[in-house]
DNA sequence: CTGTTTTTTGCAAACGTTTGCATTTATCAT
DNA sequence: ATGATAAATGCAAACGTTTGCAAAAAACAG
């Protein structure tokens, strides 16, 4: 009663007055158990607020029961850790993780700087690693995947590699959203984005392959920019700045960036959608609430999280994984003409 | 050489002849070790890709240099885990505790329904516990505070409590936002969000007191509304069907039910700053990207996430924490008219 | 050199679980 | 009843660190 340490599996057997391997055992569900006694047990620990040493069970089984997720963020400024779209991928991962029985331990590329897989596996700190991002360049995950450490990645599931990626059809998403811009009538239609980015790159794919089934490929416009809406933004301006208002329609690579345009255009009373039709990507919960609504590319985060967690599964139990596409969807709002 | 199975402090000691306390002390940089052995021996560690066990010595130290992030979600539409400030935190707390050692592993309240303290605490998941918001219902936190297990919450800094609650302040930030909106011309301000709850309860005691001071108490107006964009704009536009425009100036509790409200008044052509004034809260990164750019006031994250790190380390050193409140700042932008 | 102090290392006992194996207890067929 | 099988429990050895204390080695004073 007056026993003030911290009540150990010891403590507790004897209180119970059974060994430590059966009160392990009873809390554990053992089956070896009694019923009756797994019960009493567990009644007796809830009784006692006893909870398990996970440092002690970790120890003597080789296994955290941890997935470490890393943003592994294109490059750090504040701006880019703050779309939404991050937040509830990670979000929708640690209810897929919870699910499982597993941790979502958080880490940005930062931390950790040389060698992840020692740092996160051999360390017995995760039983896994979700990468969020292929970053530019592949050199890091690429050196985990070498070590045999469970191992799945966000990014472009067409890309050449040794490790399961799981994303979305990218090249579709690029190429519908051109299509749709190419049906309501546009006809000089601009690419916004990165196209050295993997994800990028496949959706810049799926664009010029719409381009061209419309017969516009002489009109491809790429205008490179980073992944925030303010680069977005500023780009814009300097290119009508520049050019004068060129195009008439925009494909975008996220609703943050297309967010950035989209106000780079209302600021010159450019018509959105008439002047200029426009379409994100990502389908943050936000993206309606855009004024005019925004057309976009929906990616299915909750459908996603569920793979990448169950790719990794599988790596514990032995088995191979492989990368996986997810299907994305066009989601038509007020930004576009109809056609 | 064709020793496969994992490198172990021992199996290192072996290696360079000496006995393991030297080791683990030489890659602890205990002092007591040789300083030449020492660098001899964290090359030899290196040179083998050896990193220490963490579950063993987590064991053996009693400590897990985690701390437990909770996301106490008011409610866990998807909508609410969407806001970007959310995200904008736990980047900032990551990257402090990260600075003193510490991991970050995320949670949210459904997570562990029970009983926080003993399931992070006493199972030696984590050292601390770091809550983001009070909720509705505070026995959780109260529980966790009771229990004696290290804890801050992010919340109302002014509320009265066992616990340290680190927090903006909250009433500076209605009454700057207010008085502006009154310095611009606006005569009846209605007031978007839900006094109910702790932190938004303080903004409005700001509110009412700008009011006050203008003489404009008798123009109270509060509509309570959920935290998301949505629900917000939903709101406005029912508001204003049921009794027209009976209102110059929104003071909103954040650039999220901002931008909802935004939207509902952008679709009825009523012109912003000059019909409305609108004011958001928090200064998320793309509060300067809406159309008009949001007047808002700004919540220090990098600044919070600091002194949260801080008063939880402080704990651990059997120190007291105390709440801390910090400053905000009006943003002026286009969403008002400056004075 | 010898005795004393200081610096550097090693021994061995924890930390709190889990689990293969041995042992006890209960169940059952004869 | 008795032996044989099945069910339930206990013993004790790990898991890989850290650390108080003892011991060895080195440095130093006389």
């Amino acid at each position: 009663m007056a026993n003030d340490n911290k009540l150990t599996l010891a403590g507790l057997a004897k209180l119970a007055g059974v060994s430590t391997s059966t009160v392990s055992r009873a809390l554990n569900n053992n089956p070896l158990i009694k019923k009756e006694t797994r019960a009493n047990l567990q009644a007796l620990a809830k009784e006692h607020n006893f909870s398990l040493n996970r440092a002690a069970s970790r120890l003597r089984t080789q296994k955290t029961n941890v997935v470490a997720v890393i943003l592994n963020l294109i490059d750090d400024t504040d701006q880019s850790i703050s779309d939404p779209f991050l937040l509830k991928v990670v979000g929708d991962l640690n209810q897929a993780l919870n699910h499982h029985g597993y941790e979502l331990l958080l880490s940005n590329s930062h931390m950790a700087n040389d060698d992840w897989a020692n740092y996160f596996i051999s360390s017995s700190r995760a039983d896994g690693i979700i990468v969020i991002g292929q970053g530019k360049s592949t050199t890091q995950v690429e050196q985990v995947a070498k070590s045999g450490a469970p191992l799945v990645v966000w990014g472009a599931p067409t890309a050449q590699s040794n490790y399961a990626i799981v994303g979305s059809n990218n090249d579709l998403g690029g190429y519908l959203a051109t299509q749709h811009l190419i049906a309501g009538g546009c006809k000089r239609i601009l690419f916004l984005g990165d196209p050295e980015h993997a994800e990028m790159s496949e959706r810049h794919k799926g664009y010029q392959r719409a381009l061209k089934e419309a017969n516009l490929d002489d009109k491809e416009l790429t205008l490179s920019c980073d992944i925030t809406s303010k680069v977005a933004y500023e780009k814009i301006g300097e290119v009508i700045l520049a050019k004068g208002l060129f195009f008439d329609g925009i494909v975008t690579i996220s609703d943050m960036v297309a967010l950035g345009a989209l106000k780079a255009l209302k600021e010159r009373y450019i018509n959105i959608p008439n002047d200029v039709g426009i379409v994100g990507f990502d389908d943050i919960a936000m993206a309606e609430l855009f004024h005019p609504a925004l057309t976009t590319i929906k990616q299915n985060t909750k459908l996603a999280a569920k793979i990448m967690v169950e790719q990794l599964l599988k790596q514990f139990n032995g088995q191979a994984a492989k990368s996986v596409m997810i299907d994305i969807e066009l989601i038509k709002r007020k930004s576009t003409r109809n056609s």
